[in-house]
Order: C-alpha cells, then structure tokens, then sequence
DNA sequence: GAGTGGTCTAGACCACGGT
DNA sequence: CCGTGGTCTAGACCACTCT
C-alpha cells in the first residue's frame, strides 16, 4: 500500500483517503486479508484516526470493509446478491427459503403496523420471529405480524410458544390464496436486538424492507425484514446470482 | 426540550442522545422547524460537539433530520414513497412518468456494465443521463446505458447531444418488446457528480439501483438509478401512497 | 495482558448561505 | 460580515477478542 503524501486540495482528507485506500483494496488485497490496525494507518497517511476512520465508515458502509472490535479490519468480499423473488409470488415460508422459524407470540402490534394491517390497533397479532442465513452469515432479521382473522385455526391452540408455533402460523397462512403483496425498502439503522442477531453494533445501516400481504380482500400480515446493508443487495427477479462489482466501484464513472 | 441528565450506563452516549433527541422530534417540534445550532445543543446536553454530530449524523440517516451547511438542521417531512414500478411492466420513460431527460451521449460502458449488458467492452453504447423530481425535490440520478443493436434506427443519426437526443432514444426504446427487466437495491454513497444533482454532499447514503431490460432474447439496457437514501422510500407494487410511519420511529418495538 | 476497534473530549479552522 | 454545519486534530479511555 502507498503512502503518498495527501495534496492540500480543497477536498476532503477523508474523501481522498478513501479513494486511495479503495485503490489499493482493489489492487494489494484480496478478501480477507486483514489490514493494518488504524493506529499504524493514519500514522501512515499523515492524518488523524479520526479522519482514517471517516474514510474507513465509509468503505464499510459500501461492504468494502469489514471491521470487528478486538479482532481488526478485514477486507469483504463483494455483497450477496439476496432474492427477495417477484411480487405477487409466494407466502413466507413457502418452498425451500432460507428463513428459520424462531419464534411466536401474540401482542399488540405497533400503531404503525396495526394501520398497515388495517387492524384495530388493540387486537392482538401473531409475531413469527424469523432470520435468514446466507452462506453462513446471518443476513436478515424479520418481524412478520399475522392477523388472527387470517390464520383462524390457531386463536383456540395452545402450542407453546417457540419455533413450532411460528412454524404453524406460516403453515395456516400458506393455506390462504395469496392476492397480492406490495413492498417498499429504505435505510433504517439496526434495533438493539437486530444488530445482535445481524452480528453488528446497533445503529448500524439496515435495509428495511416492508412487506404486505393480501388474502381475502383484505391485508392478512405484514412483513418487516432488516437486511444488513454493508454485506447485502437486495435482488428482485432473476438476476441474484450474477455478479455486478468484481471489486471496482459499483458506480465506476463512464466517461 | 428537555435538558435531561445523561445517566453513566453502559450505552454509549451518542446513543441514549439519538433516543432523547428522536422522542423530542416527535413531540415538540413540528416538520420543517429549526433545531438550535449543534453547538448550543451539545452544551444543553452536557457533550462534546463531536458526540452530538454522531447523534444527529444518525437521525439524519433515518430521515429524520436535514442538515444544510451555512443554513442549520431542520425536521425533515417523513419520507416519501417514491414508486418504482412492478418488474416486468414498461420501459424507462413509458407514460407520464416524473423522469426528466438530460442529457445523452455515445460512450463506452464500465467494464461491469458490459458484463451486465452482455456486451463487448470495447463496444460504444448510448448513455442517457435523467434525474427524478418528486414534490420539488430532486430524489434520484440515473446513468441509463442503451446497447446500440437495441436502437439501431439512432446509428446513423447526429441528433446534437442533449435532451432531445436522449428524448429520441428513449423513444426508440419502447418500440422494443420489454420481454422482462430484473432489478437489485443496495446501499452506496453518491459520487461526487450525484451529490451534486441530488443537492447533498459526496458521499452522502444513497440507494443504487441497478435494473436490467431485456428484449429481443438479450439485456439491451442497463439503468444504475441513484436515490437519496434519506428522503425516499423505494416501493413496488401499489403501496406508493401508503404513509407508513408517521412520526414515529418506523421499527417501532412490539413488546 | 496485549491489541483491536468504539467512544469521547475540547479545542481549531474551513466552506457555505444568508445579511 | 456573521452564523451555520463540515472537517480535522491529538489526545484519552472503554469494550471486546484472542492468546
């Protein structure tokens, strides 16, 4: 890695800085590879480890980086692509997704979901609390809220609450004829409880993806499912295993 | 708002500050409303400036906050909806869509974009640049890059490059059948020339974008659309409208 | 215990938008 | 011009992981 002397331009320190090290991640590392600690690093450049680490969130946040507290940073490998299929296809949980049931409750559901639900806001939900796992890494962390009226053969069980229930709730609901789904997907930062199940500090960026899902004229559940955002893109269709950086920027400039 | 004490918890400050911050956003100030300048804050909370940037850096992530050098930090409205179609329904620029043509020129691809387009890197292509206005708001910057096998009836021509030319090759484009279009989101920082249009700073989160046209048995057009990740939320289907948050935090707890 | 990244401080100066 | 947010510094201490 090069240790070129910073110009005094009038752009930023950090944004230079991440462009040399995005440069030099691309042609001295491979994935993996742990770098320098940022001590040694900003001493390197000539810079404050504040700034370093302004140009290291950055490349973190772009899944460039990888950066774990007590271990170091290690460079990433390019983002999984992750299906999260067609509209109007399938129920969760149907097929062989990678989706573990782990766990169901009843509860009031929060004002917000309870309007998406089109549900009085004191009637009680199912909650399935699930997570996805891709090639090894938890991904994706979900709230799915049922109605009751949609999965009516549950309200008078007593299955202990666990992974079973949640597994009888997806298997009541895919009895239904799905209508339709809509979607929506935006930056949030992770929950306390999702950063620890994503494997990251809380705060960190999150892919929000809401979803919900139509039987019987009217809105049966709702889906809230956080993606990691530095390690995760989100495919829609069939394109999720092909491959789009190879290491350059996702943006490389045309002209 | 309150000046509350921090307690010495284990949370880290900027944390707890985010919390305190979020609760007064949603019940003492009204959208559009200036906040007092971070310096003023951070002496109210009995912090480094530094830590309450961290704080307010994150609610702006989350849309919650807009902050303008030389200007101060406002409420910001909550996001909007921006639609983004169901897969496999029209070309770019079909109907009365809000994109607007700026410009258009013949270029050659970035290597990942010739791999997505399945085309020879060597091979020139069409670049038709657009961006998206949404209630006055410029909200995405797209790079449209056209095969030109797609729209052959544009080799031969000189239209001067600019909107009209762009105008003609979208033109050209719908008279294609769309035979499928596959899409992926991830998150990304603008580029220097995207901040720019999007009236942010580099750097700033934006969500990428990146959808593939198919017709006549091949890609012929790749779109890399780049949207404010603070002002928007991407949503398929017919969920454009739908307002999901209102106020308050959108992954409001259950329990 | 040693080494890592994460948090925090108290300053300084710069770039920008309005006046 | 002033006031704003944006950048940067040179330290300090903490929380975590690994050995």
């Amino acid at each position: 890695m090069g240790t070129t002397q910073l110009e005094s331009v009038p752009e930023p320190k950090y944004w230079h800085l991440k462009t040399v090290l995005a440069e030099a991640l691309d042609s001295e590392f491979s994935v993996g590879e742990i770098l320098p600690n940022e001590r040694d690093l900003a001493a390197r450049f000539g810079v404050a480890r504040a700034t370093l680490r302004q140009a290291l969130e950055q490349l973190e946040l772009e899944g460039r980086l990888q950066r774990r507290r007590g271990v170091g940073t290690t460079v990433a490998p390019p983002r999984m692509g992750v299906d999260l299929g067609s509209p109007r296809q399938n129920w969760p949980g149907t097929g062989d997704d990678a989706w573990r049931a782990a766990d169901c409750m009843q509860t009031l559901a929060p004002v917000a979901v309870a309007r998406l639900l089109e549900e009085d806001p004191a009637q009680t939900v199912h909650l399935v609390r699930r997570s996805r796992v891709s090639r090894g890494q938890p991904v994706a962390a979900e709230l799915l809220y049922v109605t009751e009226a949609a999965v009516p053969e549950l309200s008078g069980i007593d299955a202990p609450a666990g992974p079973a229930r949640a597994r009888a709730v997806l298997r009541e609901l895919q009895r239904l004829d799905l209508e339709g789904e809509d979607r929506s997907v935006e930056l949030a930062s992770a929950r306390a409880d999702d950063a620890k199940e994503l494997d990251r500090l809380p705060g960190a960026p999150v892919l929000l993806v809401t979803t919900r899902y139509f039987a019987q004229g009217r809105t049966a559940a709702v889906s809230m499912a956080t993606y990691r955002a530095d390690t995760c893109r989100l495919t829609f269709g069939d394109s999720g295993d092909v491959e789009i950086h190879d290491g350059t920027s996702p943006q490389a400039q045309a002209s």
